[in-house]
DNA sequence: AATTTAACCTGTATCGTTACAGATTTATGA
DNA sequence: TCATAAATCTGTAACGATACAGGTTAAATT
């Protein structure tokens, strides 16, 4: 019974092929409208747009000229469906980790990589509660082809969870855990002794380091640079519980403020994001310390903008967008294929 | 001929089915699985999980039940390619209109509203050449369901195009086209006069603007707000050529070190960007003047940065994360076809 | 008892693309 | 001349979801 019904409706879809067809070629274009125009079939245009070796050179410049002609675009819905593949990297973000623009540049560094690809930007959100669900979620829908994380930590569930699914990704912060995969990092253990280094050309002595959190890996490069410095240029530690980037710059202004009044108090400051800076300066000058004079600060910086504002917080420089653009790289890197292991750039402060 | 291949194939894909739906059981899980293990077509599954009217309550519950179990999601590429839905949310950014922060504040306020819908954020840039780019392509091929844009312009060609073609959209500042459309936006007038009513407060009496770009219609509002601001404390303009948000700071900087050496200068000044304050700043100093004695500078501010750090520029607050909000809340109102005079919400500076 | 109605469920075609398994034509070899 | 290979091209099914047009059953109506 079904068997009859079944037979009717193809042979029914094989007649009306013809007026779907004309039909088609109204609003955007497929790869029906190119068949129709050019008299081939659908698949012979998919292979010629895809330069495919079973299709002649003459037909393959005559589907192109055509698909150009009308603006054809292929569907992604459609080639998502069939093939599985998105087009899509996704950036996950922590929806508290923004340091005053360092997320937008690095936006603007991977879609500059991105707009010359098909590839679209995905930005997923998460809240500090759970850094793996958002992961999981984009790997168990294949919402995206690759991913790019940041805030990694030394043991990184993510990275495992990751690697163990062979999904394509980059993070923003090596890992220690043994597995290799592609990532960009900014040389903290260089920046710690080189701020050290900076203090220390400016006769500091009682050196305190204000860090990033301590479950985030570059909080060890970093505190192993700056104990390097400290050694190397003779100095000492003036210990601290630091408060970081993800604190509020309320509390580290508090912070400064108390200890800027305090007799027993560092004349040199590391500090590993130029919000904790300002906060702490901040808190410093309502201490009535000048920054400069009674003591001095070191910290990144995005732009030029700390090292013409205020020349007195000493300045080293991280570029976020150059991390955007090889975080992108190395995504498209692993989507194609390519050993991991090719994929990691540790960039020196310069 | 093709007749009977035809008929063959049907009764095939009939009497395969029933293997083809346990296979599918494994991997993501699809309608096919829930309507599998529940015995029901998968028809059935797909208006169950809609809640759709003719579908018996226990049947809903078991599948819904069921779909929670198994993990089901619905695959997007499907949804798209047969709706046309593609559940996305594009926002169109200028890849140069970074103001330090203020698009990632941007970013985090969208996606927060969008986080509680299906809804994701697809990050589209462009170049400053053209702008008109990105929309027609995303209106032409469909690849996002809603538009966020920003920097209009009074008679904004975008605008002119997304209303002509019905799309959902919402801007980051309104036009002036006698077109009705959804937006969010400042209270630049308002922010002019209080701008230029601080400084009166200071005692200022020769004020220059350093407003945002002409063709941008808020320099307008900027504009109208600083000059009744003028009139109605009785100071004077001092005119000069503003450079805007867009130039470098390098040149901003430059303009106030040049006027900072003039005999002939303002007194007080009334920045758009916190950036282009900072520039001038840092110019004036240069030239030796004291902000906040020899001069006063007032701009809008994000965060509570400048405020703590240099109380000595005033600041007034624009929230970009409630901009944020209100437009993703506009877009999605778009969506589901509320009238578009319902979305424009003015945020008067506080 | 026959007919209508309502409630509930199902199969088929379809969106645009590509993998796969041919089909057709022309050139090559024996 | 006929079989074989190479070069080109084609139709069908499938990806997962939904619109549409039925189908079945049981209760209500005549």
């Amino acid at each position: 019974m079904s068997g009859q019904k079944t037979t009717k409706g193809c042979q029914l879809a094989t007649r009306e092929k013809t007026k779907r067809v004309i039909e088609a070629s109204e609003g955007q274009p497929t790869l029906k409208s190119i068949a129709f125009l050019t008299g081939l079939g659908v698949t012979t245009v998919s292979r010629a747009l895809k330069d495919g070796p079973e299709i002649g050179e003459d037909t393959k410049k005559r589907v192109r000229q055509i698909a150009k002609q009308i603006g054809y675009r292929p569907n992604r819905a459609g080639v998502r469906l069939r093939t599985g593949k998105t087009n899509v990297i996704s950036l996950v973000l922590n929806t508290h980790e923004d340091t005053r623009g360092l997320v937008s540049e690095m936006v603007y560094g991977i879609t500059e990589v991105l707009s010359h690809t098909p590839y679209h930007l995905v930005i997923t959100p998460y809240s500090l509660d759970d850094a793996m669900e958002p992961v999981r979620y984009i790997v168990e829908t294949r919402s995206a082809d690759g991913l790019i994380i940041s805030r990694t930590e030394a043991n990184d569930r993510r990275v495992k969870y990751l690697v163990e699914q062979n999904f394509p990704f980059a993070t923003h912060g090596r890992t220690d855990m043994g597995l290799v995969h592609a990532w960009h990092d900014f040389d903290n253990t260089a920046y710690g002794r080189s701020a050290v280094s900076m203090l220390a050309a400016r006769g500091r002595k009682r050196i305190a380091l204000n860090g990033p959190p301590e479950k985030l890996f570059y909080s060890v490069h970093t505190r192993a640079g700056f104990n390097a410095g400290i050694r190397e240029f003779g100095l000492d530690e003036f210990p601290w519980q630091s408060r970081d980037v993800d604190s509020s710059m309320e509390s580290i202004r508090q912070l400064g403020y108390e200890i800027g009044y305090r007799a027993n108090r560092p004349d040199g400051v590391v500090c590993s994001s130029p919000l904790s800076a300002l906060g702490l300066a901040s808190g410093f000058e309502l201490a009535g310390l000048k920054i400069g004079e009674d003591i001095d600060l070191v910290t990144k910086n995005t732009g030029q903008l700390l090292t013409w504002y205020k020349p007195e917080i000493l300045t080293i420089t991280e570029d976020f967008r150059e991390a955007g653009r090889d975080l992108a790289r190395a995504v498209l890197g692993r989507i194609e294929g390519f050993d991991p292991a090719t994929l990691q750039h540790l960039v020196f402060p310069q």
